[in-house]
DNA sequence: GTCTATATCAGGATAGAC
DNA sequence: GTCTATCCTGATATAGAC
């Protein structure tokens, strides 16, 4: 649903600029209203005519930014020229540099998870836009690539992302790199090896 | 070093009961003491005779469930009797089992996630005493097996137990289940032939 | 040592001026 | 339509009785 029409959208998006950082800081608990006018340059009562309540606008601004697909950038797989050792491995070290340098990233996928139980709709947002787009592209790509014979792509797909995502939780998210360091390009040979050897 | 207080274990272990319920269900900043002070059936008073405020009561009830190894189940690995397909596959499933049965292992994983931004210490306990164990476990069954030849032991346990984990974060914890469901059997199928690979 | 009662203050949300 | 100033609920934390 669109912000109401009698409004200035330009305050709009001042206001979810604004919420972003305090929101993706703080939680949606945490997150304080006062913060967040503070971050716009707008009155309270600005935002409270924008959108009905807190957490509307937290619902807002949560689609939105999972709408950006480029979160995960495991999609565009569409050349069948190169080698898929060299694709994949171009593509798991783009989703994992993405993610390394940016984090907005890492507290955006607290807040989708953290929140997910009271905003269940947020993360099905998140399913929707993110994961899935990444898992379907990867297993058309794992069914029709003609060197590919894999006997179940859908599952390979989500060995290889769940591998993944579950290696920048552990070390990014959860700050695991202190306790259980792992090389990068070691973990991406092994499960490139895991993924496309053939039995 | 501060002089012991005196006061009761009986009362501490009646507030971090009270606590658990709240802390779970609404996060560090949307948990509210009054509620935990009803469910634990003590006065306010008491509860920060015990613990000098909300921040440490939550560091100890959230270290304390990170320290009750079960959650993960996968260690215990000593038999080498039985082929490894079966051994592997009896775990996964009592894991996954574990969590879809017990939402608050669920609840317990959002919370983790969730402020493991402003907690950063309990994300590495849970690091420490969770996922450390399970994947030491793996890697060291992986390693000793006699019929098993795996290139990298330690690369594939991280693969296995990511998979899973990314199964439960995304069909559970953020409801994908509804989105892109997945029989539980077919990805147990073609994840144990990706990692145990019969050449 | 635990309770009742309260201090203190910050939060979300609104009224009214312009 | 936006701002200033304010309401009021409810939060953490404490004082003082027993």
């Amino acid at each position: 649903m669109p912000p109401p029409r009698d409004l200035s959208p330009e305050k709009a998006e001042q206001i979810l600029a604004g919420a972003m950082r305090e929101f993706l800081e703080n939680g949606f608990a945490g997150a304080r209203i006062d913060k967040i006018v503070a971050a716009a340059k707008v009155s309270k009562a600005t935002v409270y005519r924008h959108f009905p309540d807190k957490v509307a606008l937290f619902n807002v601004l949560i689609q939105r930014m999972a709408a950006k697909k480029e979160l995960f950038e495991l999609q565009n797989m569409q050349s069948f020229d190169e080698e898929p050792a060299i694709v994949l491995r171009r593509h798991a070290e783009k989703m994992l540099d993405n993610v390394a340098t940016d984090p907005q990233i890492l507290t955006f996928l607290r807040i989708i998870i953290g929140e997910s139980g009271r905003f269940p709709l947020l993360a099905q947002a998140f399913i929707r836009d993110v994961e899935k787009p990444a898992l379907d592209g990867l297993t058309r790509y794992l069914t029709l690539h003609p060197k590919l014979k894999i006997a179940d792509p859908e599952v390979t797909a989500r060995a290889f992302i769940g591998t993944l995502i579950h290696f920048v939780l552990f070390t990014y998210v959860l700050h695991g790199k202190d306790i259980m360091p792992i090389e990068r390009d070691r973990l991406l040979d092994e499960l490139l090896a895991l993924v496309i050897k053939p039995k």
